[in-house]
Formats: structure tokens, sequence, C-alpha cells
DNA sequence: ACTATAAATGAGCATCCATTCATATGTTTC
DNA sequence: GAAACATATGAATGGATGCTCATTTATAGT
């Protein structure tokens, strides 16, 4: 299936002896130095988990919508709903997945539950994402 | 279900008479000119899905690691598979995925193939994401 | 207390997605 | 050109996910 052979980066040639607990791909010889390295600075995998959540959060339409609607300006759900044209379920349903992942807050007024974003960099990502997008 | 009534924001009454089109959630009364306000500067639809996308693809723990792995040092699908204690088909398909939406580029050197972050916004996104996930 | 309304929630369903398994493609070496 | 190897890819599958529908909760007004 695989396994690079001796490749030389640097003064590095394979002689993947101590590849053991690893070898789900067989390989046998890797960029040892190289993959010990990056390795060791692989973020834990807690860490990991919550910025892909993050991301998966924000890997949606309609939250995307929802976010930057709330971005223009604070929104109950009933005006979230008539701005997505969608139903007001889905859109609680989106909420809810939002304020779970602290990306948006509310306060109640009477019957009416207000929404607005609950993070700075919330801005900065959409920002980020836009440059990536857009052109590039 | 539905239907916030006469709530006042500003100057604002609710008359909604003109909400025909959209009364998806039999909304009679909503904050019509914050809603018209936000609703004319709502991105356009592709933009919207290509931000989604862009974030959808970032929203996985294996494609996470994979570009953190990228972003500590250029690397070969074998060493991947080795970093990430993964089988190389699956690995494989999410550097497909990555590819396709330019997150990374790649190298050929003979049977070796090198990937690399093919964009500074990911790096951003990353330290972005970071920052809401870590404290806040 | 009773009714009406804004929002939240649970179950069900159709779709999407990450991995696995098997196989194909492309490259080097002999 | 045949064998070995690095990578890519197609099909299949189990699990996640977004919406709908029905219902519940919370609040206000009478």
């Amino acid at each position: 299936m695989n396994g690079c052979s001796f490749i030389v980066v640097g003064v590095e040639v394979g002689m993947g002896l101590d590849v053991k607990e690893n070898d789900i791909c067989e390989v046998n010889y890797v960029h040892e130095s190289v993959v010990q390295e990056v390795r060791s600075r692989m973020p834990a995998t807690h860490e990991v988990e919550q910025l892909a959540a993050l991301f998966k959060v924000m890997g949606d339409p309609t939250r995307i919508r929802i976010i930057k609607a709330l971005f223009l300006h604070e929104l109950c759900v009933c005006d979230l709903t008539t701005v997505l044209g969608m139903t007001q379920s889905a859109v609680s349903h989106q909420l809810r997945v939002l304020r779970d992942h602290r990306l948006v807050k509310f306060r109640r007024d009477g019957k009416i539950v207000f929404y607005a974003l609950d993070d700075q960099h919330i801005i900065n990502l959409f920002r980020e994402g836009l440059a990536h997008v857009l052109h590039d």
C-alpha cells in the first residue's frame, strides 16, 4: 500500500525501526525527524475537537445567515424567521446550536427573546473567511 | 404559532400588511424597519454558500489536524498518515477535500506528493478560532 | 383561571459525510 | 516491461445533521 522509502530531507535518511505503535498503514520509512517534530507540536485532542466543533457550527448556510443578520442588528426570533424566510422551529433549532457554542447570547423582554452575537471573534472569523472565499 | 405583536423599537409600530411573500411562519407583526434594513444588507446566496462551505471543511477534527500539521511543516501523505495515525486512504480522501477548497497545495517529487498550506487566511482563521475556544 | 402568542423542544425522516475496503493510477527501479 | 511503492479514488456503510410536524413551555392580557 505505501511506505515512502529513503527520502532524504536535510541529513535524514529513513531507517524506520521505531515506528511500531503507529504503523497503521504499514509505513516503514518516513521523514523521521520532521514527523517527530510535527507530532510533538500537535495540539491536544480536546483542543482539536473544540476547534472543529466551532467551525462545524459555522459550516452551515442557515447559521451563517443568522450570524450575519445578528451582526447587522439584534433581532428577535420572529424577526429572524422573517429575514431568513424559514419556519420558526427551524430557526429556533439553529439558535440553540449557536447558543450551545456561545456564538450568540439572548435576552428576554416579555414574550420576545432577542438574540445578538456573543463574541467579537466571530466577526473576525467572518472577515477572514470572506477573504479566503472572495479573491485569492 | 407566533407573530410578535406591536413591539415598539424607536419609532416603529408593527403594521404588517406587506409581509405577504414571506409569511411562512404566519408572521403578522414584526420590527419592520429593522427587518427591512437587515434584509437589504444580507449577503448574496452564493457568498453565504461559499462561506459555509469553507467553515464546513474546517469543521472536522481530522482536517483540523491535517491543517495544523501542515502549518508546522510541509509533509508527504505518508508522513501525514504517520502523524495522524490513520489509514492512507482516509488521509488522501481528506486531502482531496482540502485541495478542492484550495486550503492546501501540493507538489510532486517522484513518487512522493508533498502537501502544504495554500493560504495565509487559514492560519488567521485558526488563530481566531482558538481565541474563541480557549478562554473568552 | 383562560386565552393568545413567542419561543423551545422532541421525534421522525431524508440527506450528507467520514471512514473502510478494494482497486486504480502514476512513478521509480531493475 | 515487470515489480514495487506512493498516492488517489470509487463504492459501501454507519453515524451525524437539518428540517418538518406536533407539542410544550413561558409570558402577557383579560
